[in-house]
DNA sequence: GTCTATATTCTGATAGAC
DNA sequence: GTCTATCAGAATATAGAC
């Protein structure tokens, strides 16, 4: 996955992979039918821990809750397995059509979580999201987008990127109260 | 770019290229040294592309009404030109030292407009962000994401969804009122 | 289950005719 | 400025010894 991440799938050869793992090229074939099935078993892993994992986070009831729990869990998550998360969207691409199915078939289930915790919300009136599906899709962008710049050690925690990420999505997605004209 | 975009720069072949233009792959190398130095000559021109647009905006003096005219251009800019985009966030790792700095100092160019004018925002009361360049980041990741999934003929123009993106980031970085006392 | 050796194909790049 | 031909090396995958 590393490698793959950093070189990207086209331009890792089989050797390579041997050699990271220590043994000689033939010796992976015992392991994997070809390279495309490596990919595709690497990237369905992924997508399986990160169902399991929001699973295992047991989220509260209440929608604001539940949703500062997706946006904590989405970033503590994608931080923790940046090379992954690259090469599971840079590489789709690379998947057989029916394997690319899929992966993006976990995908949306995923994406399912977040549409639903926003739709609980706005059900009970605590959200003001006119497109769920389109606020689904820019909360996990947003969210994903600590990958790019975030590396541990740095000014602010990880604890503290939560916070600040999870303070503009609260607001982009609660209702704006009316100006107080008291 | 479209080859590029498609099967990864790795995984395309300089005949491949020439085919796709109508030429024998020798020729090609008339028009470049080699295909690293094509693919950052692509990947230059587009980030060129993006500051001149910009610049071309002319944006208002009104941070907010500045930021909108961004959050819009940003997303008109490049749903436009979705190949571009991916090939110039993804290829990075295929681009010498050198090479890789100049286009990361174009992009950091780029991230350095819409922070200017959060800044000023925040200078005037109009903006509440108390970190400017991780909501840069944060605003950026979230725009460009629309290109994951917008395709043109859908339920939604593309003016739609720049108000419903547009709506979002005010949200997310103005200040809340206080709520109502009646 | 790992090794060495290899078949076959493709790669980026160059040379030189026209 | 494009072509054909080619170099030298690397690619995936397989075969068969141990």
């Amino acid at each position: 996955m590393r490698l793959f991440a950093r070189e990207g799938y086209a331009a890792v050869s089989m050797r390579q992979i041997a050699g990271e793992v220590g043994v000689q090229a033939g010796a992976l074939y015992n392991y994997t039918p070809d390279k495309q099935t490596l990919l595709f078993d690497l990237m369905k892993a992924h997508m399986d821990d990160l169902l399991t994992a929001w699973e295992a986070e047991a989220a509260p009831e209440h929608p604001l809750e539940a949703l500062e729990r997706f946006a904590r869990f989405h970033i503590r998550f994608n931080t923790e397995r940046a090379d992954a998360v690259f090469v599971s969207y840079m590489e789709l691409r690379n998947l057989s059509p029916k394997n690319f199915e899929v992966i993006e078939g976990l995908r949306r289930r995923y994406e399912d979580q977040l549409e639903h915790i926003l739709r609980r919300g706005v059900a009970l009136g605590l959200f003001d999201v006119a497109e769920p599906k389109i606020t689904t899709m820019a909360v996990i962008a947003m969210l994903t987008g600590v990958n790019t710049w975030f590396r541990d050690g740095g000014r602010l925690s990880l604890p503290d990127v939560e916070t600040i990420y999870w303070d503009m999505v609260r607001r982009a997605v609660t209702p704006e109260p009316a100006a107080n004209r008291g």
